[in-house]
RNA sequence: GCGCGAGUGGCGAAAUGGCAGACGCGCCAGACUUAGGAUCUGGUCCCGUAAGGGGUGAAGGUUCAAGUCCUUUCUCGCGCACCA
């Protein structure tokens, strides 16, 4: 479509508009106490223009916030506008009906890929970041969002980053204190007695802290040089890059998230987020409730705690597991067993994360040597360790009960352990060995203590309560959620505000530095890269680590997540030197407003992909939470609202598969085809049904298909069915769709409309650049609805011959339609205006943008069939127009007024349309008439007709007449004046 | 395996339990044109010349009425996955 001619001229009216709105400031976002300039249209609008406005003069706020971008080289991809263009549809449209909208755009610039450029070339990742940054903004201006971009930040910048290290500190300076069940000042922490020497009183109160050191075993990603936390593993590889991942013990900076784990869980029901976001959170969170229970080992002072959802089968365990890591394996372990334990704990430590997730089904294990006494019977229990034991989880023990756990069901038929039936399923025919769920307590009493009989949950309880009574266990409640994994051995990121000093007896210890010392900037370095004994880049500047009374600064830096946990409260207050947000701006930007009756506290909207489910969403309402307790932010959550934006896939694929011998193989001959990489890049692989045998597909276009029932085929043969499907964009593929092409040949408009007329927001769908030119043509469409056809002819003879310097001017040349007049409108013209306002209204509030669009492109073919279009209604129409299509409506806008010699107002700022619904009310209706629930007539009637006038209308029209014939009528429903519906048999 | 979500024309989709397919793409026909990959007009779920009949992944159910609610089932997508 780059050849061709034009709907209308967009590629002049949009930087015209994008330069005016920034020379104006006209999306600017006032604080409370800043000074409204005299002509600035939001304090024309407000009556603030020229005065300051006070907190109580603002009116109501509304934060709308989009996921904070990654400034990667490639630029934008057509998914990033997706969600942009939804937020800025509905910041314009709060604008216009009054909100003082905080509307912001900044930089999540830390991070690997400008790092990994940086070893590769030498080149600075400053100037790498830089520059993409600088691309970024560019093609996110040419797309006509209304930010206010005198808040940008830059996670990269010192006077932000500086900040990032200020919240790190007072992570340092605080506990959490259980009593208060909240964030402390680490100087209300109190001392055990057994605490007497600064050195003791130091090691305790560096455990206490939320951000602390630990020596544990860490995810060790080789291939990038660094740790990384739980949240960036995903199936023993790293998400960046899918590299593997090793366990390793090493000295790590943690934050104590698992503080927060019962708080982040129970929040999420004051917050409006999908139930899937939810729901995945939960999941991460992972709490379960159950008791711990002290086992005796036999022949040792030793006892093994383990932690069980199922108290109520104590009686059923038949022996114990420890994983190889557990402290106690070594004491217990006996000599004739030591050589096998030994070799077990070296096979499993060498295992990668993906190798333990690969081989989970066949379990593995050796036996200790040494037995366990169960409490409740007394019986010796052999004590095992193998590594389906994980040594993260619980207490890194658990009592084995293969008659009702899948795992030790397993793992006591591989090693021949007795099984021991101690819960009877509700079913009788059901097996008992291996069932799971709930029943009733067999097998299960001693002397002191009778389960059987008892339903699983009153077991449980009388369980947990004669342990307790026993002094043997206590009900407990276990979370998966880890401590979060906060240092990472790279160069570009945030150095920790840290120095390492040494005590009187040599040991290592670490201070903070004082909020008034940062920024700590990173050092100058020549090369990027880890030092050759492993050490982290910031290693290799020898002058910044060394300092001349002898302490060593801390060489890891932060991961990327830091500085995107805080950066929605720097933009409430982004310029701001003395503070990371003042508290004025804070508490009226992200407090508990109050807005159409609903109570939202924090960002009123945030819209971004689900990929930062548990990362982000997590991390950032963690760091808010002790933010709150230590009393900086006024919310106890950061997001109100949440909505995740759909993925856009690529453009429909086709792909044909052929057998080894050459001969076409029919894709429902195929079970489980899925995506294989390749070295020259990204196919189709399935698996053949009757052989088993591996088959590669390979695309082909799509005027080789053809549409046949049950799917695609080859027109050659259409009896060989095709796969057709999208798929993800990704440079592997070469399906990606850059944003500045689109831009180039249909306009930012365009694309910001294709992009909401797709389908709704938070659905996943393909892209398909012939649509864009459907929603151009609707945008021509109104142009030429505006527009005098002879002008925008002599418009375009004069554009063939035009300079770049001259081409500006021409659009002075188009004028307004003739047809458009201060003329009062018909009935039917408010009508139809009207309709619009109502559904483009409900819509907005509902985020249905799809239907607003279509609701539009009604009115549109409508009001084009108009002799006379009345300037009220086109104005209006406009406006309705203008969160969508901003430059096309504000340049039709500025000349609709200008040509009636009108001042154009602000369309920003101009006030949003009221529908009336007096105006809809037609004089007839149209009402279906059913017989037995199958349409048979429509009929019109007055509006004003009774039910019982319509049930007459209904029965009388002859098609009804001829339908109920040899019938007998036995009722007749007519719901809400509606329709129409004949029981008759 | 567990959890969540979704299945409607050739495609993207629309439908407070009340006329299934609005709107757009594509396609077909026509108009204006030297031309059309511009624009405008009309048509376009399936079977049938028509009258009519059928139709929202499949099978049941509730209801005067089901794409929508309930049960079972299949398929696809996403997330989690030895979490005791």
């Amino acid at each position: 479509m780059s050849s061709g001619r034009k709907q209308y001229p967009f590629d002049l009216i949009e930087p015209k508009w994008q330069q005016k709105w920034d020379a104006e400031q006209t999306f600017r976002a006032w604080n409370p106490g800043e000074t409204v300039p005299a002509k600035h249209p939001f304090g024309l609008r407000h009556g603030l223009a020229g005065k300051v406005a006070e907190r109580s003069a603002l009116p109501p706020k509304f934060y709308i916030l989009d996921m904070f971008p990654y400034p990667s080289g490639a630029g934008l991809h057509v998914g990033h506008p997706e969600g942009y263009t939804a937020t800025d549809i509905l910041a314009r449209y709060r604008r216009s009906q009054g909100l003082n909208v905080l509307h912001p755009m900044g930089w999540d610039a830390f991070g690997l890929p400008a790092e990994q450029y940086a070893i590769k070339t030498g080149q600075h990742p400053r100037k790498t970041t830089e520059e993409n940054i600088a691309n970024f903004k560019r093609q996110i201006k040419s797309l006509g969002f209304s930010y206010d971009w005198t808040r940008e930040v830059d996670t990269t910048d010192p006077k932000y980053f500086q900040w990032t290290q200020w919240i790190f500190l007072q992570l340092y300076n605080s506990w959490f204190n259980p009593e208060t069940n909240k964030a402390e000042s680490i100087d209300t922490l109190k001392y055990p007695a057994d605490c007497t020497t600064e050195e003791q009183k130091r090691a305790y109160r560096d455990n206490k802290r939320l951000a602390y050191v630990s020596e544990a075993p860490v995810n060790w990603c080789p291939e990038l040089g660094t740790v990384l936390a739980n949240e960036e593993v995903v199936d023993g590889k790293s998400e960046v890059g899918g590299f593997p991942v090793i366990r390793k013990p090493m000295r790590q900076w943690m934050l104590r998230i698992t503080a927060y784990a019962e708080k982040l869980l129970n929040d999420l029901d004051t917050i409006d987020w999908t139930d899937s976001l939810k729901e995945m959170q939960r999941n991460w969170i992972g709490r379960s409730e159950g008791a711990e229970v002290d086992f005796q080992v036999d022949g040792h002072a030793a006892k093994i705690r383990v932690f069980t959802t199922r108290p109520d089968t104590l009686f059923g365990a038949t022996y114990m597991v420890l994983s190889p890591e557990h402290k106690l394996v070594g004491e217990i372990t006996t000599s004739a067993q030591a050589a096998a334990v030994k070799e077990y704990q070296r096979f499993a430590t060498t295992k990668s994360d993906l190798e333990r997730t690969e081989l989970a089904k066949d379990k593995t294990g050796v036996w200790t040597g040494a037995n366990a006494i169960n409490p409740v019977n007394g019986e010796k229990i052999p004590i095992w360790i193998a590594d389906y034991v994980l040594s993260t989880y619980g207490t890194g023990a658990i009592m084995a009960v293969p008659a009702h756990d899948e795992r030790d069901f397993e793992f006591a038929k591989k090693f021949n352990l007795p099984i021991v039936q101690v819960v009877q399923p509700p079913d009788v025919k059901t097996d008992w060995r291996g069932f799971l769920d709930e029943g009733t307590a067999v097998n299960s009493s001693n002397a002191d203590i009778a389960l059987n009989g008892l339903s699983t949950k009153e077991a449980k309880r009388k369980i947990s309560e004669w342990l307790d009574a026993k002094g043997l266990g206590k009900k407990t409640i276990n979370y998966k959620l880890r401590d979060w994994l906060f240092s990472r051995q790279r160069y570009w990121g945030e150095p920790f505000p840290i120095i390492w000093k040494k005590d009187a007896s040599g040991n290592l210890y670490h201070e903070a530095l004082t909020a008034s010392e940062l920024p700590l900037r990173p050092p100058q370095l020549e090369e990027y890269k880890p030092t050759s004994d492993g050490q982290p880049p910031l290693a290799r500047a020898k002058d910044w680590v060394n300092l001349p009374d002898g302490s060593i600064r801390e060489t890891n830096t932060m991961p990327q997540w830091g500085g995107s946990c805080w950066y929605y409260l720097r933009y409430a207050d982004a310029l701001n030197g003395k503070v990371f947000v003042g508290p004025d701006a804070e508490s009226y930007w992200m407090g508990t407003g109050k807005f159409q009756g609903e109570v939202k506290p924090g960002v009123d909207l945030y819209v971004g992909g689900t990929e930062h489910a548990v990362l982000h969403l997590l991390y950032a309402r963690f760091w808010h939470k002790v933010l709150f307790d230590l009393g900086h932010v006024t919310t106890a959550e950061p997001f109100y609202k949440l909505v995740n934006q759909g993925l856009i896939l690529g453009e429909m694929e086709f792909t044909a598969f052929n057998y080894d011998d050459g001969n076409p193989c029919s894709s429902n001959e195929l079970k489980n085809v899925e995506e294989e990489a390749t070295a020259s890049g990204k196919r189709l692989v399935g698996v053949h049904k009757a052989s088993g045998i591996k088959i590669a597909g390979r695309r082909i276009a799509e005027n080789e298909v053809e549409k046949v029932t049950g799917g695609f085929a080859l027109k050659t043969d259409k009896s060989i069915l095709v796969d057709a499907r999208s798929f993800k964009m990704s440079k592997a593929r070469g399906n990606v769709v850059n944003p500045d092409e689109i831009v180039n040949d249909f306009g930012a408009d365009s694309l910001r409309l294709y992009e909401m007329f797709m389908g709704p927001l938070q659905e996943t769908k393909p892209w398909n650049t012939e649509g864009v030119e459907g929603v151009y043509r609707f945008l021509g469409r109104v142009w030429r609805m505006f527009v005098d056809d002879g002008s925008e002819t002599a418009y375009e003879q004069a554009e063939a011959v035009a300079t770049p310097e001259t081409r500006g001017e021409l659009l002075d040349l188009i004028i307004l339609d003739g047809g458009i007049l201060e003329a009062e409108p018909t009935k039917e013209q408010l009508k139809v205006l009207h309709t619009c306002i109502k559904k483009v209204t409900e819509d907005l509030e509902g985020m249905r943008f799809n239907t607003a669009i279509s609701a539009m492109m009604v009115f549109s073919n409508e009001a084009s069939t108009w002799q006379t279009k009345p300037f009220s209604v086109m104005k209006t129409f406009l406006q309705l127009l203008a969160p969508f299509a901003p430059h096309l409506a504000e340049e039709l806008w500025s000349r609709l007024h200008s040509t009636f010699g009108h001042v154009a107002p602000s369309l920003t700022y101009a006030v949003w349309p009221k529908f009336d619904p007096a105006l809809l009310v037609e004089d007839e209706v149209e009402i279906p008439v059913q017989v037995n629930g199958k349409l048979r007539d429509v009929i019109k009637v007055p509006t004003a007709a009774t039910e019982a006038e319509i049930e007459a209308f209904a029965l009388a029209t002859e098609k009804i007449k001829a339908a109920l014939e040899g019938k007998t009528v036995k009722k007749v429903i007519v719901p809400k004046k509606k329709l129409v519906n004949i029981v008759a048999v």
